[in-house]
DNA sequence: CGCCAGGACGCCC
DNA sequence: GGGCGTCATGGC
């Protein structure tokens, strides 16, 4: 990753690196594709730190009045640019279907999200569709102005306090993690550093959390890499190429396997209807 | 209208 | 421990 600055902006080269792929892939809610002058455009925040950023047509990056201190210290990060993904690719691409995926949709990046915020959104995700997981987070951020609220805030909420959310029978779920997570009965901070089977254990003592959604909170919050969510889509794929099982030699970047396969099939099985 | 969506819970056996 | 109905809401 090189980087030059331009005025205000941040001027970035990055080749493992596309915005639609990596922001509007199913792994972050929060992200608006808007009109620009440029090609692709996303504003949004990371918890409560704005970006705008765009691609060009040459495939650089723009990050919108951007200071460099913020973007070596957060956007770095976030976007895990230390991370060498022609490398994990290549290793990837001794397996057929996941080389097909790669090169399918080479361009996603696991983002570094913060772990509270992906425990909230992926309690929203569950038996949901995409589309209405994010009307449901922008109206619960709408609802501060448009900040992702603090555990402090969302546990004094009640399940009819949130019924402006239209979040259906998953409201009591994010009372129960507000409280357990401000009240520190669940230390998230402290999950993260856990072996990977501890922590999804303490992950699903919160009501809502099961197998799928501690997986991601693990993935997507806590950037652990060997965590492998199984959705529909990815039972699709494992039934469908790896009847013998997934593959050892990805098994402690299969998180981010899971990811190149997941926008693989998906788009598949989408233009084949 | 019925079906499905990046599932989990409660109850049954 | 596995199987199954149920849970809200909205897009198609």
């Amino acid at each position: 990753m090189d980087y030059s600055i331009k005025g205000n902006d941040i001027i970035v080269s990055e080749p493992d690196f596309d915005l639609d792929e990596t922001l509007d892939c199913g792994q972050a809610f929060r992200w608006k594709k808007i009109d620009s002058d440029y090609k692709i455009t996303y504003q949004g925040r990371f918890l409560n730190d704005d970006l705008t950023v765009s691609q060009t047509d040459n495939g650089n990056f723009i990050f919108h009045n951007t200071s460099e201190s913020d973007f070596l210290n957060k956007w770095v990060d976030y976007f895990d640019f230390n991370t060498n993904y022609s490398e994990l690719k290549k290793a990837f691409s001794e397996d057929e279907t996941l080389s097909k995926a790669c090169s399918f949709a080479g361009g996603i990046r696991l983002l570094r999200q913060n772990s509270w915020e992906c425990l909230i959104s992926f309690i929203i995700s569950q038996n949901n569709n995409i589309p209405r997981i994010k009307g449901i987070i922008d109206r619960l951020c709408d609802n501060y102005n448009s900040l992702f609220p603090e555990p402090q805030q969302l546990s004094q909420e009640t399940p009819d306090s949130l019924s402006y959310l239209r979040s259906g029978f998953r409201a009591k779920y994010i009372c129960d993690a507000s409280q357990k997570v401000s009240s520190g009965e669940t230390d998230l901070a402290a999950i993260a550093e856990m072996p990977i089977d501890q922590a999804r254990t303490e992950l699903k003592k919160i009501k809502g959390v099961g197998p799928k959604v501690a997986e991601c909170v693990l993935l997507f919050g806590m950037y652990r890499t060997d965590a492998f969510p199984i959705d529909v889509w990815i039972k699709r794929v494992l039934a469908e190429y790896y009847p013998n099982g997934f593959p050892d030699f990805a098994s402690q970047y299969a998180g981010i396997a899971q990811q190149y396969l997941f926008h693989y099939i998906r788009n598949i099985s989408r233009s084949c209807e």
